[in-house]
RNA sequence: CGCGGGGUGGAGCAGCCCGGUAGCUCGUCAGGCUCAUAACCUGAAGGUCGUCGGUUCAAAUCCGGCCCCCGCAA
């Protein structure tokens, strides 16, 4: 078939490299090139990168105007695919192909629509999740679906883990549709249940609320990986004020305690474990903190930041 | 030239502003004490202070170039 690759970041490159093997990318249209990174030089999406050297055209519209309407409907395309492009695709272009464009989605859709749907189903503690195929609707994530598929989420994953695993699942679901789109027109079936939205993720997101349970807050780090992190302003000590992101912890039994720890505030430094890192009270359970990062510094585990920092039980973070 | 922090024994940090004996918390090794849960005590090994150059009687420290790491912002 005739495709037209609508596509952005990192993620979008598996897709569109599995798709140049089987199928003609007549044309790929990427975000245009935008200042990035450390140093804030103009930088080539991935995808317009990997695009140039299958030598494929690239388009990249500051906007949907006439002249890239005209543009691409000269490729006749049968079928538009569309894997994290990065905007709305307005209706006068997702109607140019013959069947229409359909995008691949990281969710149980009408669950976690929006661009971060990995992040959001990790950060509320989900065990399954999957990835969708549907018909682009002028809408946000909201079009008939076509395809569908479960994926297990491990209490191991995290949002990188877990981005790896749906990609893999996304580009096999994106060739089974299209497999079942040339096999004959196919309506999709309307999104049915719950609706729920998963924005994309902001600093604030990361920001580690010590009165919830300590499940929820690994849940926080896992969903916030690798950007923006989950993190704590501590308070005392010579690191007061400072952001300390948490990049891993686990949930602790009080029994995992054999010393009597009196009851303090959610945030309090509990006690040290050599080797092991430091744990820390929250609303519900402790969280025994093992890697962190600490503001302009490197990653690095929690009891070699102990040496330096100066934390104590008692300290709050 | 977007803004900013940093590279000091194996690890994490202090010292730098106000140049003059390499410091702290760990780790390692040896010995002691003893079952205290961040065990403790004594002793030892281990660093041309990222790199190149400059200033100086003297540079981790002041000045300049380069390499590498990181945060913010996008």
């Amino acid at each position: 078939m005739k495709i037209l690759f609508f596509g952005t970041p990192a993620v979008a490159l598996p897709f569109l490299s599995r798709l140049c093997g089987v199928h003609t990318v007549e044309a790929v249209i990427t975000r245009p090139d935008r200042p990035s990174a450390r140093g804030q030089k103009i930088t080539a999406p991935p995808v317009k990168t990997l695009a140039i050297e299958n030598n494929i055209p690239v388009f990249q519209p500051e906007r949907f105007d006439d002249a890239i309407v005209t543009s691409l409907r000269a490729y006749s395309a049968d079928v538009g695919v569309v894997v994290s492009y990065g905007n709305l695709i307005p209706e006068n272009i997702f109607t140019l192909p013959v069947h229409g464009c359909f995008n691949i989605h990281f969710s149980l859709l009408p669950q976690y629509r929006g661009a971060a749907p990995i992040q959001h189903a990790l950060i509320h503690g989900e065990s399954v999740t999957g990835v969708s195929s549907f018909w682009l609707e002028k809408t946000l994530d909201s079009g008939p679906l076509l395809l569908q598929e479960k994926v297990a989420i491990s209490v191991a994953d995290d949002a990188v883990s877990l981005k790896e695993t749906l990609i893999s699942r996304g580009v096999e679901l994106m060739m089974r549709t299209l497999d079942k789109i040339s096999a004959g027109p196919c309506a999709g079936i309307p999104q049915d249940g719950v609706v729920t939205f998963a924005p994309s993720l902001k600093k604030d997101h990361g920001r580690i609320d010590w009165s919830k349970s300590a499940q929820e807050i690994v849940n926080l780090i896992r969903g916030t990986k690798p950007w923006p992190g989950a993190y704590t302003i501590v308070q005392d000590g010579k690191m007061a004020g400072k952001r300390l992101k948490i990049l891993r912890a686990a949930v602790v039994s009080p029994d995992d305690f054999s010393a009597i720890v009196p009851p303090v505030a959610p945030g309090c430094v509990v006690a040290l474990h050599p080797a092991a890192g430091f744990s820390v009270q929250c609303g519900t359970g402790i969280l025994l903190v093992s890697e962190v990062q600490r503001e302009n510094g490197s990653a690095m585990s929690a009891w070699a930041f102990l040496q330096g920092a100066s934390l104590n039980p008692g300290m709050y973070v």
